[in-house]
RNA sequence: GGAGAGGUGGCCGAGCGGUCUAAGGCGCACGCCUGGAAAGCGUGUAUACCUCAAAAGGGUAUCGCGGGUUCGAAUCCCGCCUUCUCCGCCA
């Protein structure tokens, strides 16, 4: 979300801007100032009334200490003209604001300069890969039919049990697991983050914060009864931490990381990428966070995404990293790094971590701030997340590129974490 | 889930219908004092928005959150959230 400061501001380079995006933004931005200018007339004249009748109810008040009733009584009949006025005003201004709000809501981040226009995936740019993508005999199997073969992993079961997109990991499929979550959050303690265990569960505030609610609602299995939503991502959670905070400077950077499993509904994604751990409806994953000062957001972002290559790295996997473009870009984000691993018996790219800046838009939404050491000022801080990473993906990989016909090899790391040098 | 008691500034804590413009204390910042420090003394110490070219100044709102009563609400009424105590249930 952005201030109508910022945008009354900066009309043009956000509209032009926001074409990166292949978003035309000029007529919600034109509409957001004049609405802005009419809400702010609106609240002058009414805080002015307010005022006085501040100032009469004060009188009121010394005139009945001083017994004099009959002049209170003529000042509280004034009073009764000016709220009518004031309820008039502020009924006006309540609908503005709610106009705003609504308008507000439906523009995008504004792109870093350095992200390129485009509408899809087909515009995103390759900016580093790594690892050979090398061969594998012609009776390579996919990782779900290698699952049913080391019976490490049952859909079936999972489907039984609760539908779809909902698998049973076995045996040395659920170790691996749980190997991978130690050494990825292992890692991301040694690179300066501090592990936090947040709720799976989020109320609406904090799904309104992080830029999932309202325009994502569909795609978060919702509990009516309470009111709360499972987390599709622990982004969520963890970035909400600091909702309504005012951070000192020295604060910054925060650096954050957690594990948790993951929901997400993927309405209308059927019949695409779906086979075996592809596309699912659970899932877990290690998330990065960052606050960070406005001055060193973009720095962050070139740096978490250097840690994560080093995960990919570590795992041996062959990767790619994918500058998004402007169009395929996430609403909240201003820049995207993706991180694809080569499943080489799908001899398909599967998309494993993303790593964002969101500069200020989640900020605004969850009013998080800090106090500038230096100057005093109150700033809108930065926040930054990636993952590090998500799981079903990476051993979809794994499975995939490691298989021999002795059984499938694990990564080297994970070894200490599992035990086990072969699935098989 | 039931009953009761609470939620006030960075923190503690008073206030329970009208200079609340929120007492007092602690903390913090600056100044005085000192060879230096402590103590002491003094001054200051929230957030958002509006107004103003800007600063100064002025205004509005905020005492858990949202409504209501009233000329006027931290204070009274209603709903919700949350903390504590007791009971029930429970990994």
């Amino acid at each position: 979300m952005h201030t109508v400061k910022s945008i009354s501001k900066n009309r043009d380079s956000v509209v032009e801007l926001l074409a990166i995006r292949d978003f035309n933004a000029a007529a919600i931005v034109d509409e957001i100032i004049a609405v802005d200018t009419e809400k702010r007339e609106v609240q002058t004249r009414m805080e002015t009334l307010r005022a006085s009748i501040n100032s009469l109810s004060k009188e009121i008040g010394i005139l009945f200490k001083q017994g004099k009733r009959a002049e209170a009584d003529a000042a509280k009949e004034k009073t009764g003209k000016i709220k009518e006025e004031v309820k008039d005003f502020s009924s006006k201004l309540a609908d503005l604001e709610k106009r705003l709000s609504h308008l507000l809501v439906q523009l995008p981040n504004i792109p870093h300069e350095s992200v390129p226009p485009g509408k899809g995936a087909e515009d995103n740019i390759e900016i580093r890969s790594g690892g050979e993508t090398g061969k594998l005999s012609k009776d390579a199997l996919p990782h779900w039919e290698l699952a049913r073969k080391y019976d490490i992993i049952d859909f079936e079961l999972g489907n039984k049990i609760t539908g779809s997109g909902f698998p049973l990991y076995k045996g040395k499929g659920a170790l691996i697991q749980r190997a991978m979550i130690s050494f990825f959050l292992d890692e991301a303690i040694r690179a300066g983050y501090t592990e936090y265990a947040p709720p799976l569960m989020v109320n609406e505030e904090s799904g309104f914060g992080t830029g999932q609610l309202p325009d994502k609602e569909g795609q978060m299995y919702h509990v009516t009864e309470d009111n709360l939503y499972l987390i599709p991502t622990a982004e969520v959670p963890l970035t909400n931490i600091f909702r309504g905070d005012i951070l000192s400077s020295s604060d910054l950077p925060l650096k954050i990381t957690g594990y948790t499993p993951c929901f997400r509904r993927e309405a209308g994604s059927y019949g695409k990428d779906v086979r075996g751990l592809n596309r699912l409806h659970q899932f877990d994953k290690v998330e990065i966070v960052q606050v960070q000062h406005p001055d060193r957001s973009y720095e962050a972002l070139e740096e978490m995404t250097s840690y994560i290559e080093t995960l990919v790295k570590k795992l041996e996997l062959p990767y790619r990293i994918m500058l998004l473009c402007g169009g395929d870009m996430g609403f909240a984000a201003a820049k995207t790094y993706d991180f694809e691993v080569f499943a080489s018996a799908q001899e398909k790219w599967l998309e494993v971590s993303s790593v964002s800046n969101f500069t200020s838009f989640q900020s605004n939404r969850l009013k998080l701030r800090f106090r500038d050491e230096a100057t005093k000022n109150t700033l809108t801080a930065h926040t930054l997340n990636g993952s590090a990473l998500a799981l079903p993906r990476i051993l979809a990989a794994i499975l995939e590129n490691n298989q021999t016909p002795e059984g499938i090899k694990v990564p080297e790391v994970l070894i200490p974490y599992t035990g086990f040098e072969m699935i098989g």
